[in-house]
DNA sequence: TTAAAATTTGCAGTTTTTTGCAATATAATT
DNA sequence: AATTATATTGCAAAAAACTGCAAATTTTAA
């Protein structure tokens, strides 16, 4: 039998249980256990599957899921994203909201970090789920077509019932004097229950939002611990958010 | 014997059988290695088929099993979503499991279908709400990395306090004597407590994990009410499941 | 046709790859 | 801590691949 087709074998028993015993396959395909040891290490190698102790599970979909690559602003947010990465300290238990800004956060956890995590989000869910160590949390509920975050009474009711560290959030519209604003007042719901769940609660914006408003209000602004842009916290721009008692990063 | 004859003999070969050795051809056209293994470079150079270590393999063979974002099985598991759609009907609620066949079956589900889904994977639920009709509910929980989809006592919980009209589930393996099996016990958990939900529970299951079974039971074959498989009801692989009462579709 | 040029083929020696085994190390489990 | 299961590492035998070379074959051109 060729290398090449045991490989084959293999991975079709993986996508097919989704997960495989390496002794199992050495079994039926009648090769040592470190033959199979040695291919399945090198199908992990080329990302065809996932080895962990004693088998090998299939990569699912996060591998496959298409990056959508035309996010508004993207580097600014992933500025963003790596600023608030050094809040994260192994062992937390932190909220991470819907929004790309969020989505990009989550990404740049690295594989090494020890983190409980709950969300709403599916796409944040998805990513976070392909993290080692992490234990991601969904909060379920009905899902809302337009942002893919878990919506309605039932999320909020759970969201009281959890207390995390640090909540990663995004919002519509942020200014020193309205606060945080929404044009959506179901978000608005949800966010006040994070809020409330959280010890502390870190904003996530790119500048282009600071200084607008809109209909519905969430929080004022000095709920918010940490506010974390893409500019310099030394920035002029920031200037009206000096003099409250927010961190700015 | 010509260079050009011997090549095409090769490729037939390779496209008959798939895979072959080079010493076995060497050895039919009686000419030395060497000069098969030449011959086998130049049409790999071709792109005719593909050489590997000790032999060559058919170019078919290797994009259908190896192609990264190549559910295994494919095609069967769309003929199996497709016959699963022809149970959808306009108000009716459903749980959609996690895994690749009732994703494919979340995939076809028309646009114009209105149905309330509850699901408790990642990729299934990301992909229902793209459909503008339906109405998508998540039950969270934590979130298995290999499968992505929410485990636990709180998904077992939740689900006790739903009851749908059809549950549309996968299983890693099923046998009629056995029934269906699991390697994982906290998704027999899961499974149990989604067949108690529902009215009707309907397996979906290509005919390579028919007579396969694993260490933990998820339920006994007559607790499902319709089996689909990608194979003609009255197949003879079906036989063992006829006398039971499901309906086979 | 014939001789030179180009290509193909087989061979021998060397290098690389594959594989199984054993010893040791690491991880999981009780 | 002890025991078992799984991983890693180095090693050696076997198989396969590569290299250079010379003989055989085919092609080309006078």
């Amino acid at each position: 039998m060729l290398k090449e087709e045991r490989q084959q074998t293999i991975l079709s028993e993986v996508e097919l249980h989704n997960r495989i015993l390496l002794t199992d396959i050495a079994e039926t395909l009648d090769v040592s256990i470190d033959t199979i040891r040695r291919d399945v290490k090198e199908l992990d190698a080329d990302q065809k599957l996932r080895k962990v102790h004693g088998g090998a599970i299939s990569l699912g979909f996060t591998t496959n899921s298409a990056r959508n690559n035309n996010v508004y602003a993207l580097d600014q947010k992933i500025k963003i994203a790596e600023k608030a990465l050094s809040l994260l300290k192994d062992g937390g238990v932190v909220f991470i909201d819907g929004g790309t800004t969020c989505l990009e956060l989550s990404r740049l956890i690295p594989q090494t970090l020890e983190l409980t995590c709950f969300t709403l989000s599916l796409p944040v869910a998805m990513v976070l789920s392909s993290k080692p160590n992490l234990t991601v949390m969904f909060i379920g509920g009905r899902i809302s077509k337009e942002s893919q975050i878990a919506v309605g009474a039932n999320v909020i009711h759970n969201l009281s019932e959890i207390r995390v560290d640090y909540s990663f959030i995004g919002t519509g519209y942020v200014d020193a004097v309205y606060g945080l604003t929404e044009f959506d007042w179901d978000i608005v719901q949800l966010k006040k229950a994070v809020i409330k769940s959280s010890k502390k609660t870190v904003l996530l914006s790119i500048s282009k939002k600071l200084n607008s408003q809109h209909r519905y209000k969430t929080c004022d602004i000095n709920a918010i611990n940490t506010m974390i842009t893409e500019l310099d916290p030394a920035d002029a721009l920031l200037d009206s958010f000096k003099n409250n008692d927010i961190y700015l990063l």
